[in-house]
DNA sequence: CGTACACTTGAGAAATTTCAAATATAGTGG
DNA sequence: CCACTATATTTGAAATTTCTCAAGTGTACG
């Protein structure tokens, strides 16, 4: 459903995280803003934006909200293979290849900006900098895709909840949704499970365990980190796949 | 070390591979030969050929031989995240970002094109039609790695290494290095550990089972799989993943 | 021939899952 | 605003998977 009265002000994440990946011109910037406020879209909590074997055809970017990229097995178990944040993007290029290969849903209710492909690829042709942000966002990508298997496949339950956290303050922050020590946990702990490829029960007593060591406090949907450092720690968290993202991080 | 003799037909795999992607304009190809040709290189098995922190500074095209992308944690566990097969690059843009989040090592001897920096981006930047199809291949990469985090994260010993079987039955069939019914499987258990997030003994126990079943012959270092299908079935195989590949396979 | 490395086996320990049920919390219609 | 219902979180206990440790057997290579 196509959002009527808007301001400029719901695209600020979109801005402010593509030029933390490369300064955009005052031109790109502003006929990208133009684009989006044309094909602002919501949708609600648990609904499919896309899914698995869909052709694609365009490009959303996220402004409020979270996403998750799923894939499922036959028997039905889900895994969330990433998040996606206000002010990052999906299936930009994707139309490159020939179909989906994840599904993606809202988390909670979203609302993104949808920019057709034609539009799209003018917009990239005429903005060289904004196409080198649009490719260097999905390096990026593939990089948290590659911390993602270490994730799993080698840390164990606390650790990879514990990674998890971190990773995500240290996504929200560039786009200014990390407030202090705190940052908004709108997910369930469901989601959460199929995200670090746990059960929910143990996702559950895991977290309690992050409680009991004063690493997290988690309650009414806010999640507060008093001492990153520490929890980093406890994650075995080296920082090198976000790298792009430490210049924005000395600026605050 | 650069080599020296070098015929042409040793970059077969990667030509061949980027014309799966998208294809190449003769002279696209023939500018692409003659930079490789002048980079030939060899690594020795073990060797790593860039380190996590590393700047990097052009591009490296697998000819022979297997590389692995691994990620470290401090007190020693490794996760390979991804396989680099014959034909593949690694690193193609990664100068975009400021520095390597993972390292890369022969885990065989091997065979690579390096092009550096200036010559790549001036070989993409009068061949688009090359610029895609390594783009392309980020895009495939990045979709290889989202398989890998629900191989990881929800798939169960067996499934896993049934799945990582079938995949690389997949990735090097269009480069022709499928034999029939069989592979080569130049790596130590210790390697297939660490890409399936198992332990040696557990992976050992596993290729055990996978043996019984008769879904795997696997000795002498090659990898025979008797009915494809039927390891698919066992892996709960979903091949939209590598949905590019399709059309190479049709040809065949 | 020896030495290092790769593979295999056994057995107990640990992590994680499953099943089942109890308690919260949130959303909905009256 | 409340009662009702569905969903989310929490708890307990047993079952299962996977890991660790320790040792034995092969195999390749100098």
């Amino acid at each position: 459903m196509p959002l009527s009265t808007a301001d400029r002000s719901v695209l600020e994440p979109a801005i402010r995280r593509l030029s933390a990946l490369r300064p955009l011109s005052a031109e790109a910037r502003s006929s990208l803003e133009y684009s989006m406020l044309e094909g602002l879209q919501r949708a609600g909590s648990g609904e499919d934006l896309i899914t698995e074997g869909d052709r694609v055809d365009g490009v959303r970017i996220l402004l409020s909200g979270w996403l998750g990229r799923y894939k499922t097995l036959d028997d039905g178990r889900r895994q969330i293979v990433n998040f996606v944040f206000p002010g990052e993007s999906c299936d930009a290029h994707a139309y490159l290849l020939s179909e989906m290969d994840h599904s993606i849903v809202a988390l909670t209710p979203v609302v993104y900006a949808e920019i057709k492909r034609t539009r799209f690829e003018s917009l990239l042709a005429n903005n060289p900098t904004l196409s080198e942000a649009f490719w260097c966002e999905t390096l990026l990508n593939n990089a948290i895709q590659r911390e993602w298997a270490i994730n799993l496949g080698r840390r164990v339950a606390l650790e990879r909840v514990a990674h998890l956290f971190c990773e995500i303050f240290e996504r929200l922050r560039p786009v200014g949704l990390v407030d202090g020590h705190s940052c908004l946990m709108p997910v369930t702990q469901m989601d959460l499970a199929d995200a670090t490829g746990l059960s929910v029960v143990h996702l559950n007593r895991t977290l309690q365990e992050l409680r009991a060591a004063k690493l997290i406090v988690l309650r009414e949907r806010t999640l507060t980190i008093p001492d990153l450092d520490a929890l980093k720690n406890a994650a075995l968290y080296s920082p090198s796949y976000l790298g792009i993202y430490r210049a924005t991080e000395a600026v605050r």
